[in-house]
DNA sequence: TGCCCCCTGCAG
DNA sequence: CTGCAGGGGGCA
């Protein structure tokens, strides 16, 4: 499910909802998704941020009363979550008692299957799920909010680590440079394209140790913009190409971001709304349907043994 | 540096 | 029924 805008724009929903909670309870239902510390270890602490390293998600947990700046950086611990294909965290507020849009947490269907998710929860895909009170009020049922972990294929994963071990982490210690780090620049992407002349240029800028967060949609987007086939191998790339597929990367995943991520399947908000990037697609999912430049039908083709979109006329 | 695999559910 | 799905780890 998620690429970079998909999580940047969980991480910016769930820092609105839980910066400042503390955590009641963590229910683990389906133990394979939770590793790391015992859940023990959280609670009654505090959710101090909500970030995101790639596609991967980093909220970073502080004990009441030691958290002034850089005074608990020692001993801090962090919660890790990776949503990977299905993965979804949806935040549920406090259920008010007569509340028609919460009561029993009953949520609007949002017209796709999966949708069981959202619609009434735990659910049957639900492997993780957080209770949280805001700090210093009372521990009731009143003030408690909620925090669901969903993966219908249980490939994501949750992982409690101290926050110091972060950079140590199997996944977080190989990622490369973030799109938007002022260092990821076409001289970067064409040194390390020169490194990997035998590999299709989706392969290489898929490569997450190299830029983190671009996946198969906004690869097969970014490809589009820059007007260079998929299947390009890297001896092939220009300097000039690699000028357009850095500003082509940093456009789609601005655009990915502004429109709340691509729903087109599991990807939801935390407040459990649809993304609406799917609308504004120009080659991702639309096999067969008119090239927006030239009307062109786009071509599906397999690449990096992946599902690749491009159109056969802008893209050489 | 490519493939198979983890798992569930949907479309064709 | 088969193949495919927004990710990435482990293995030649």
């Amino acid at each position: 499910m998620p690429e970079l805008p998909e999580v940047e724009t969980v991480v910016r929903g769930l820092s609105r909802h839980i910066v400042g909670q503390k955590i009641k309870t963590i229910h683990v239902l389906t133990k394979t998704s939770f590793s790391g510390l015992p859940v023990h270890k959280s609670i009654g602490l505090l959710v101090k941020s909500v970030s995101r390293r790639g596609k991967g998600i980093i909220i970073e947990l502080a004990k009441p009363g030691v958290a002034r700046k850089g005074e608990d950086g020692s001993n801090s611990l962090s919660l890790l979550i990776h949503l990977k294909m299905t993965g979804q965290l949806i935040w549920v507020p406090p259920i008010r008692r007569r509340s028609k849009s919460y009561g029993g947490h009953q949520r609007l269907n949002f017209g796709h299957p999966t949708d069981d998710f959202t619609n009434s929860m735990p659910s049957r895909h639900t492997r993780v799920w957080f209770e949280l009170t805001p700090k210093g009020a009372p521990s009731g049922q009143r003030h408690t909010n909620y925090l669901y972990f969903n993966d219908m294929r249980r490939f994501g994963w949750v992982k409690l680590t101290p926050t110091a071990e972060i950079s140590k982490d199997k996944f977080f210690s190989k990622l490369g440079l973030e799109p938007f780090d002022k260092n990821f620049t076409p001289a970067f992407l064409y040194t390390a394209i020169q490194h990997r002349p035998k590999s299709n240029i989706k392969a290489i800028i898929l490569d997450q140790t190299l830029v983190t967060g671009i996946g198969n949609i906004y690869s097969d987007e970014a490809l589009f913009y820059a007007g260079i086939k998929p299947t390009r191998l890297g001896r092939s790339i220009t300097k000039a190409n690699t000028t357009k597929l850095v500003s082509a990367i940093k456009k789609v995943l601005t655009k990915g971001i502004k429109y709340s991520g691509t729903s087109i399947n599991t990807h939801r908000t935390p407040e459990g709304s649809m993304g609406q990037m799917q609308n504004y697609l120009a080659v991702y999912d639309r096999k067969g349907q008119p090239c927006r430049k030239c009307k062109t039908p786009i071509i599906k083709i397999r690449v990096a043994s992946r599902g690749t979109h491009y159109c056969p006329s802008c893209q050489l």
